[in-house]
DNA sequence: GTACATAGTATTATAATACAATACTTGTGT
DNA sequence: ACACAAGTATTGTATTATAATACTATGTAC
């Protein structure tokens, strides 16, 4: 799963008291619904430091819940003890990560953490080489373009672009949304092989978002292997109603699937029909040159 | 300093082994310079995790050096022990915020930092109160908008809209740059008392970043102080060379001084009186609007 | 205004976890 | 092919993180 050495041994946990909140494997999915497989041995080697990844659980409760939270509020959404949630989020907000209004005591995430997007956008390489691409396709469709990237059972959006005309900022950037029933996550899954869908549709969780959301294996396979003929995916409402999106698949060097581009478009104005006369060749056109600029 | 209760008593370090890598006050600035007072008693709680702050630490460095680095190169920045970042690495590879070439071993910050950035975003009501506000004032000027908060002695930029003709998509957000050299800043500051501006500029390095950046605190004390008859603040070439920028300050409830909007031109095209006559009435009333928005 | 309940904060003894040192393995360059 | 550097694994030690608990403040009901 993770390449490369640092070969994780089985280690069973050596403390008496009941596991970790969130593990990588079970980091909470897009809907916040957690996986934890406490029953299986942990695979935890002596080289994992424990107190980073409370850290970033007690991160992770503030992307759920939209709002301002007490040390109580965290302990239950955690379920980490008191004490640790007491010194952890002591911690993050001395770190600055975190922010206390002294008079409610709750907290609230800090504009530091996007020094830590920082990092990552200014270091990577592809969200700079994709932007005049995505600009020039947003300046032909006038509609929202996103840029995606894989991400356990999700796709993770690096990059948006909004429409010309919309008057709100979506921070999608950051966000994530299930593989299956996405048309960039449908794009990206049609670059792997059969085993490689199979085994992310198992480990998927064929949740239903809207009434629309194809939840139907066979289905939902189909709709994937159709992007191969077609060079897009789409997908009609199933993640947010009234939202009809298409995508096409990005190749890094290797001509292996690495992210995918997308058209977000909603209902009233735009039927499906119309979504893949106009956009569907917009779409491949920035995916391909995308393509291309990453193999030099 | 930090507001509220968890009163930081002090407590000498009882490690003998030498002290930590980065403390919240001793952060690397925008310019990486650290300026950590290790002489000085360290004020650190038995609620303060230290392995949080290394971890942190071991992200932090990736934002200065943008490329991937192996562990001796993280070792030779950070100035922790071999053991320790290769324990942290591991960890924050294993929580996927890092990740490895498997050949070079070299690790390179992660996408899944953005869901980090997301946590602030979603959470944080100012950037989407703004948006509509920013999207006009990009539409009236052509230019590039950007909306920054006051960072101990930084800006911080959390939201971005290219000129409208740009090509290129700078990643911005998440970014630094000092107040005093900056019209993002000098809009801040003209919100402070004299007594907080001189703290502020006292704990600065008032550091030469192009031939244009004015080094003089009487100078620097002399264009904050005339933001307020203006209306907006400027900053000619001071942080980068070719850039003009103006901006003006937004309030939140109580006026009190929380964020600042900017606008941003290159040298060629536009001229300072230019910039003044036909952006600063945009910047002013963007501000104000946000200003309205948010009292609300 | 007082008492009660709840939430937040401080303290401490305990031992588990993070630690540095070091041995070992793999890769790289000459 | 050899030597050197870089990365990886292991282990005993004790520092650091821990949970329990006592304490204090805050807010609410009566």
């Amino acid at each position: 799963m993770i390449a490369g050495p640092w070969k994780i041994k089985k280690y069973v946990m050596t403390n008496s008291s009941d596991g970790f909140p969130l593990r990588r494997n079970a980091v909470a999915n897009s809907a916040g619904i957690q996986s934890t497989d406490q029953s299986v041995v942990k695979s935890s080697n002596p080289l994992f430091v424990g107190s980073v990844e409370k850290a970033f659980t007690v991160l992770h409760v503030f992307s759920q819940s939209r709002k301002p939270l007490s040390l109580t509020d965290i302990v239950a959404k955690t379920g980490m003890g008191k004490s640790a949630v007491q010194r952890f989020c002591f911690t993050l907000v001395e770190l600055g990560f975190l922010e206390r209004d002294p008079d409610s005591r709750r907290m609230v995430p800090s504009a530091r953490l996007l020094e830590l997007s920082h990092t990552y956008l200014a270091t990577n390489p592809v969200s700079s080489v994709a932007a005049p691409y995505l600009l020039q396709a947003r300046e032909s469709s006038g509609e929202a373009v996103n840029l995606a990237l894989p991400m356990e059972q999700d796709v993770i959006y690096i990059a948006r672009l909004s429409s010309s005309n919309s008057h709100i900022i979506h921070p999608i950037v950051g966000g994530r949304a299930p593989l299956f029933c996405t048309s960039s996550g449908r794009a990206w899954l049609s670059t792997q092989t059969d085993e490689q869908i199979s085994a992310i549709l198992d480990a998927s969780d064929l949740r239903r978002l809207t009434p629309e959301t194809l939840t139907d294996r066979d289905a939902i396979l189909k709709r994937i292997g159709e992007v191969s003929h077609n060079g897009y995916a789409t997908a009609w409402q199933e993640c947010i109603v009234g939202e009809l999106t298409i995508a096409a698949p990005i190749y890094g060097p290797g001509r292996i699937g690495v992210a995918s581009v997308n058209i977000c478009v909603t209902k009233p104005a735009w039927s499906e029909q119309q979504v893949i006369e106009e956009l569907a060749p917009i779409v491949c056109r920035t995916a391909n040159s995308i393509s291309n600029a990453l193999a030099n």
